[in-house]
DNA sequence: CATGTTAACTAACATTTGTTAGTTTTGAAA
DNA sequence: TTTCAAAACTAACAAATGTTAGTTAACATG
């Protein structure tokens, strides 16, 4: 009746419902129909408030990539010790796939359907980050508090031991977050810690 | 000119060609077209050796899931102890996923696109096997050996972990193969055990 | 050579897809 | 009430897709 709530614009509305189904479906199998029912709109409306289907994955890939650098920019600042700081980031990661609705499934399975310019773009701020996370690792075995015998390899074994959350975590909501979150960074704080 | 190798059935040059292709775009994304031209002939021709798209998928789906299924029997009747089974089956992992071609991708990234009933029967049959993996775990536990608050997010975790080899490694074959398994299984083991 | 099976080809089909064009509806401001 | 922009609708298109039909080449066996 009143309009009080005119929160989310449309466009915002349809970025989330086609993260839905893109999870559900990927890119690729899901269609403006589909995306337009979800709405509920007919599939050429959505031409009024986006350009396309690929901007739309676009603005989902580019939008989370953007939190994760934000974010990191304020860890690598910060004036915590190394070991610290990986910590930090693990929790982020944690955080982001266990509860970001399907923007992190999106991001990480989804983005190779960009095409040039952007997907280019988005390779050279996945490896920008992936360089700053190697950057504090090699600080701490530098300063002897992590020992792994390969930086690059624990990394890609951290960060892709947490995906699993994106694809799981919102069917079993009955998991206590915070206990999801211990068992995790324990489990991988334990292995490059040094005992 | 002599036949002397006719090793590989067309049908199996199909599923490999098409298992890369699905790797590579997705199983939406990859046409008959493009498979047939990976094949060297016209996509009317694949229907000579296969029925559809859809089979393809599912051959590659249940030939590595079935491949899985033996060697956990194997591992789940040996006489080692819940600590050695565990390590095992994660070394299993890392080979499957860093060596077994595109296999490990597609089955891991586009069983979704199965339909019933063989979508259905792929779930049952990885419930299956994470439910063997489990109650290794849990013995692990119950003898004092293997030390996690969640046994489930533990497995979850240390699968998840293994899966960035199946996009990262075929990428880069510089890498020794012996010191990846050992930095991954490493960091995991000393995860979960007792210290 | 004759024959029959296997597997390739060309042509075409019915759908589905992303997108555009053109028109009508909606709703706030005047 | 009139007006005007935003956003919905219907209709359609051109391209791409999985698949089928019908036909021809390859070639081992009788």
């Amino acid at each position: 009746m009143s309009k009080t709530k005119s929160k989310k614009s449309k466009k915002q509305i349809i970025l989330e419902e086609a993260a839905t189904l893109f999870r559900e479906k990927g890119y690729s199998a899901t269609t403006m129909r589909d995306i337009a029912s979800k709405v509920g709109v007919e599939a050429a409306s959505l031409y009024n408030h986006i350009t396309g289907k690929e901007q739309i994955l676009s603005k989902i890939c580019f939008s989370l990539a953007d939190t994760y650098t934000s974010k990191m920019d304020v860890i690598v600042n910060s004036n915590e010790s190394a070991i610290a700081k990986i910590k930090e980031l693990l929790l982020l990661h944690v955080e982001i796939n266990a509860m970001s609705s399907p923007l992190a499934s999106v991001m990480n399975d989804e983005w190779r359907h960009l095409t040039e310019p952007e997907r280019g773009e988005f390779l050279e701020k996945r490896r920008t980050y992936e360089n700053h996370f190697l950057a504090i690792i090699n600080e701490g075995i530098a300063d002897g508090s992590v020992v792994v015998s390969d930086a690059k390899v624990a990394l890609y074994t951290m960060l892709s031991s947490i995906r699993w959350l994106q694809h799981w975590y919102h069917s079993n909501r009955d998991m206590n977050v915070e206990s999801v979150k211990e068992t995790i960074i324990g489990l991988l704080m334990n292995g490059i810690k040094k005992s």
